[in-house]
DNA sequence: AATTTTTATGGTAGCGCTACCATAACGCCA
DNA sequence: TGGCGTTATGGTAGCGCTACCATAAAAATT
């Protein structure tokens, strides 16, 4: 007759978390482990009465599948990284969201990673994000070191480049071209009668100088380029900015008669300036920005602007990030969301 | 003698990841694999020349640990929930980056969820943010449903609520009375002279009928207090917004002599929309606004408003909860981190 | 009817890490 | 000197899931 019991327990289970566990769906629906992995992911052949059971099992027992042993057991996870260069700007809070609005009913969780603009700040953060085993990246623009650039490559996981667009094969791109859109902003002031266009810009981030070179582009194409109407300014953009920017443009000379400011920022921090000085708008001056940020209609005068697709843009790349991850055909390798040109009463 | 070898070959390794993990940082630096995960953690006794050999191994290996089977092996992870309301209004994009910038250089990633000011959205969100495990959860508020607090009692992770304070015990908070900085704007227009002060806001969340509730304490103990200048919209709030608001205020009898805006959205259009109709801010009306936003200093006039300390809520918060999850003391329970009155031309 | 191919299911063994327990080595005090 | 706590290290066994392989049954082919 034994002197004692096993030490172990009838109900043993060392590190009991309480969670329903797979296991617990499985035996709930009279089939194996993997069978009701493979019923709730439908990514293998089962049997729908068998799915059907399982599914139902995991309804009852309130199921809810564990991310971390998921990403764990598949070196992949339900996680999608998002860089952006920074959420101060609305540009990129429009984009935040509706990424967000595509990827979490979807299932996967938007990892949103800030880079301030840096290169070398977003090799690092893809480098950390590497360790979560993401399953896609989305990133803006093409501009990166390239040890980054390679990073992704070698990561395995699908990657898509947010707001331009290029003409490189084998990339992924959402976007629309810089621009174009500027040159065609440009060409409404020089259509609209205006000779002195000036052209302000703050930040000068990769997507501000290609505003720039479309602006070039459209001058020159209507003789009428002068450098000497180009503000660039590396400071951060704000309202306030824009206010100090239309300063120093009407001490150029030839004194400007048309300001394009690079974003919506400026351009408001513009016209209120000039409402300050008593300069009249549009008469006196014309003032232009870029991408239609709330409140640009309520200016006074409402402001004419680029209307830019962040929405579209962030929603297209989410779903087409899913199409990829789903490995269904995705064709199109570079989507142009286009733009719209919004003419109001500053021009 | 054996007729076949065996069938695994000498390097099996089923599923290799090519990442380097801990073991091979333990075999690099000789000791066991426990050994160099307390090394690396630091929350274990082990003697000063291990953890200096298991730092040079993981240094030199390049090691970045895995956050999927870190929270897999410890039912904890390296995320904490950050629940907004919404991302479209500053006041939240403020909040999470200062939350971020304290957080990811700690080695937590937040995770961001968008309630739209919804209980039952926000208890959905839980229920599935639970299921990654994360360390803690930051909650905008304390409106919620009963449902969602013993969700999150029940899990165990710590959590802060955010942007408001209670007298509450055993919760934690950091935020603002909400109603007061509302009762010292109201008094501040009161003390200005101004006698029919109209109450106008959006939104309706509880923060905003908080504000509401200051100014009715304020416009009270003057004996001011008319229920018909109050102006309230369920609609969301907006620059648009506000110069309806506007022109509905001024239809009201009696005719208010200032605007107190719940928010800088509304206020900002609300003196775009004065300017418009030539009404002089702020003699014929005074204006006010609540928040300090981006552009609210350029306004014509510039806006009198409430700067309400969201980064160093976010900030504060943030490194509470470091604290907590290192479980050091953390004996304020309940911190106020105030406001400030800004005063300029619109009242 | 015998064979191959396809389809549905299960068994096993990890993914990389840490909780728990055990153990050895080192004091400390009586 | 022996018992007892304390400190540093290691062994083992999972956390919950899925990749890989095997196998049985069904269908298609010869």
């Amino acid at each position: 007759m034994p002197k004692k019991s096993p030490p172990l327990s009838v109900e043993k289970r060392r590190r009991s978390t309480g969670r329903v566990t797979l296991a617990d769906v499985a035996l709930e629906a009279g089939v194996s482990p993997i069978t009701a992995s493979r019923s709730l992911r439908g990514d293998a052949p089962v049997s729908d009465d068998v799915r059907a059971r399982v599914v139902v099992a995991a309804e009852k027992l309130g199921y809810v599948p564990d991310p971390a042993a998921r990403a764990l057991a598949s070196a992949r996870g339900a996680s999608i990284v998002l860089l952006v260069p920074m959420i101060t700007n609305m540009v990129f809070v429009d984009l935040i969201e509706s990424v967000h609005d595509v990827l979490f009913p979807a299932g996967y969780q938007a990892l949103i990673g800030i880079t301030h603009y840096d290169p070398a700040q977003e090799e690092k953060l893809i480098r950390s994000y590497l360790a979560h085993r993401p399953a896609g990246f989305l990133v803006t623009g093409f501009d990166r070191t390239e040890a980054a650039r390679r990073l992704l490559a070698d990561s395995g996981a699908p990657c898509i480049h947010l707001m331009e667009v290029t003409n490189a094969t084998g990339i992924y791109s959402v976007g629309f071209s810089q621009a174009d859109a500027s040159a065609a902003m440009t060409e409404h002031l020089l259509l609209r009668g205006y000779k002195r266009i000036a052209f302000a810009a703050a930040q000068l981030d990769p997507r501000t100088l290609q505003r720039a070179e479309g602006y070039r582009r459209a001058m020159r194409s209507a003789k009428r380029y002068d450098p000497a109407l180009e503000i660039l300014n590396a400071d951060q953009s704000s309202i306030a900015l824009g206010g100090e920017l239309l300063a120093q443009a009407l001490k150029r000379k030839p004194k400007p008669d048309a300001i394009f400011f690079c974003n919506d920022d400026l351009a408001q921090g513009g016209v209120l300036a000039a409402r300050r000085r008593n300069i009249d708008v549009p008469n006196t001056l014309a003032i232009a920005g870029f991408n239609d940020l709330n409140g640009s209609d309520q200016m006074l005068p409402p402001l004419t602007t680029i209307r830019t697709p962040r929405a579209a843009i962030g929603r297209t790349a989410a779903m087409m990030m899913l199409d990829l991850l789903r490995d269904a055909d995705v064709p199109t390798l570079n989507v142009d969301m286009g733009y719209e040109l919004i003419v109001r009463e500053s021009t």
